[in-house]
Parts: structure tokens; C-alpha cells; sequence
DNA sequence: TACTTGGTTCTGTATTTGCAGAACCAAAAG
DNA sequence: CTTTTGGTTCTGCAAATACAGAACCAAGTA
């Protein structure tokens, strides 16, 4: 597959998306680069040559991806080489445990009470009730997505 | 106020976990500090002293944390000391602003919907299922709260 | 057997980050 | 005016990051 500019400058923005969200910029570029290409699945040196980068970059890249769930990679009968693609049926469980994980202050603002007095009621009472809100948050997850199944038909 | 083991300890945790969110370690642990202080208002020597860092070092931290407008410093008449505190007021805003840009990925989805072709179907199906989804849970938001809102009546 | 292919691991390095320390500045106090 | 207080800005550096390049390895090929 032939990458045009619109394609290149898309997969640029893309890492620079997943860079502000803690990933290395080569991780963000790889998963911009297995969205857009058409086939799905794309083979190391592919990456390699699209992305511009060396080898070992690559490697260690799809290593973490791999560890985080996020991407697997196939064979061929009478080929050698790995195919990557990005795991798309997961975007489910990806997008829930990406909200459970922003809930998880919660845990915290919960500890943070527990060591608090009781000088600054106000202070305490806010923070009770953004805790109140999370558990509420947490709750209402799967009901979302169900919602959002029901929906859809 | 003296701080406990335990106090240091919760502070290091709230720290590490805001570091994960992309945040420098010691504006972290100001957000840690600011929530676990007993009267909401720190001073700047005493963020120094409990923190133990430099002046620049926290005032960099506290100009950060300003313009991101998680925190706010009052004075007090006869004393050129500023005290800051967190917004804990906004926990709603700030709450439904992380929310969204957890959505923010929509975007991209989309663009990438625009310049694929149909030689993966399968894979472009599940890519506008999961925009969908995002469109839904972005409207969903505000709902969220308001049921939240009445709930707690 | 030696050679190629596809990828991994190791080593070194340019860049970036996160902070310390000192110089600095404005406002108040003496 | 000089000194002190409270905080900011500038300079420099130690440590971490993110990658390149080379050595390396395992499995297939000639």
C-alpha cells in the first residue's frame, strides 16, 4: 500500500493523540499506521519502511503494544513473516477499563477522608460527594453500553 | 500541621498516580498535599518544606497547576503570603472534561473512516461501530450527571 | 555446510525532563 | 534609602527517554 500525504500527516496527528496520553511516539505512529492501512495487518518491515524507523524501534513497539492487548499479529503458511493489526474487537473492554481507570481517583479522594479532621467541613463535603459521584460513575459503565446495545439493535 | 508517615505516603500515591496521567511528579504531590492538608489552604514555604524542594521547582509547579485552573491562591489581609487550594468546587467541569477527551479518539476514527478503502470491510464496520459508540457516550455525558444530580435530590 | 531472512537484544547517544541553586524583582518594613 | 519577605525567572545539570546501529540468534534455504 502507497501512503499519500493526507495519509502520513493523519498517522502523525494520531501518535501525537497517543503521545499526550503517556505512550511513546513510536507506539502512537504504529497504531496510526495499522488504522489506516487497508489490509488490516501489516508486516514488520512494512513498518519499518512506511514509518522510517529502525528496526529495533519497531521491535520493542510492537512488544509493548502486544503486552498492553492493544495489537496481535498472524502468520502465513510457506511466509515467515508476522503480520500485525490492531485488535478493533476489543474497543468494548479497551474503552471501559480506560473510564474504570479514570475513576480510580476515587480509591484516593476514599483514603484522603479517612486521614482528614474535620477543621475544613466544606472542603470535606465536596470531596464526599465527587466520591459519591464516582461509585455512582462506575456503576453506570455496563449500563451505558448496554444502553448503547439496545439501540443499535 | 504535621504531616504522618501515613500522610507522606498517600501523598506519594496520589503523586505517582497523577504522574501516569501525564503530569511532573511534584505537581502531583501538590495535589496530594493540597488535599490531604487539613484547612485546604498551603502555603507557598510550607508546600517547600513538606515537599521538601525547591522554591522554582514550586512555583513552576503552582503556575502549571494555575493555568490548568485545578488550583487557586487567596490572601489574607496584613500578610503577603499566598495560600493556595484546589477547586474542588469544579469537580463536575473537570470530571466531564476528562470524559471528553477520552472521546477525542472519535475524531480520528472518523478521518480514518474518510480515507480507507472498502478492501477490509470487516474492520471499517467495527471502526463505525465504535465511532458511533462515541458519539452516544459524548451525548450520554451531561445525562450522567443530571441522573446523578437527582438521585442524590 | 554456509548463507539468507525475519526479528530481537545490547550498547551508545542525542534529546527531553524535572529539578536545584542563584540571581533577581516587587512590595513592605525599618 | 536599606533590609527583609515572598515569590519568579534564569542557568545548569543529572537522570530518564526514545531511538539508531550493530551484534546477535533461530529457522529456513542453497
Amino acid at each position: 500500500m502507497i501512503l499519500t500525504e493526507r495519509h502520513k500527516e493523519l498517522i502523525e496527528r494520531i501518535g501525537v493523540f497517543h503521545e499526550h496520553k503517556g505512550m511513546q511516539p513510536l507506539v502512537g505512529r504504529i497504531i496510526g499506521l495499522l488504522l489506516i492501512h487497508e489490509e488490516g495487518e501489516v508486516s514488520f518491515d512494512e513498518i519499518v519502511e512506511h514509518l522510517g524507523v529502525s528496526k529495533s524501534a519497531v521491535s520493542n513497539a510492537l512488544t509493548f503494544l502486544q503486552a498492553k492487548g492493544r495489537c496481535v499479529y498472524s502468520t502465513r503458511p510457506g511466509d515467515r513473516k508476522r503480520y500485525f493489526a490492531l485488535k478493533m474487537s476489543d474497543w468494548r473492554e479497551d474503552f471501559a477499563e480506560e473510564l474504570e481507570n479514570i475513576a480510580e481517583i476515587q480509591k484516593f479522594i476514599d483514603e484522603v477522608l479517612e486521614v482528614r479532621t474535620d477543621r475544613n467541613p466544606e472542603f470535606n463535603c465536596k470531596m464526599k460527594d465527587f466520591s459519591n459521584f464516582l461509585g455512582f460513575f462506575k456503576k453506570e459503565i455496563p449500563v451505558l453500553f448496554e444502553r448503547f446495545r439496545r439501540q443499535q439493535g
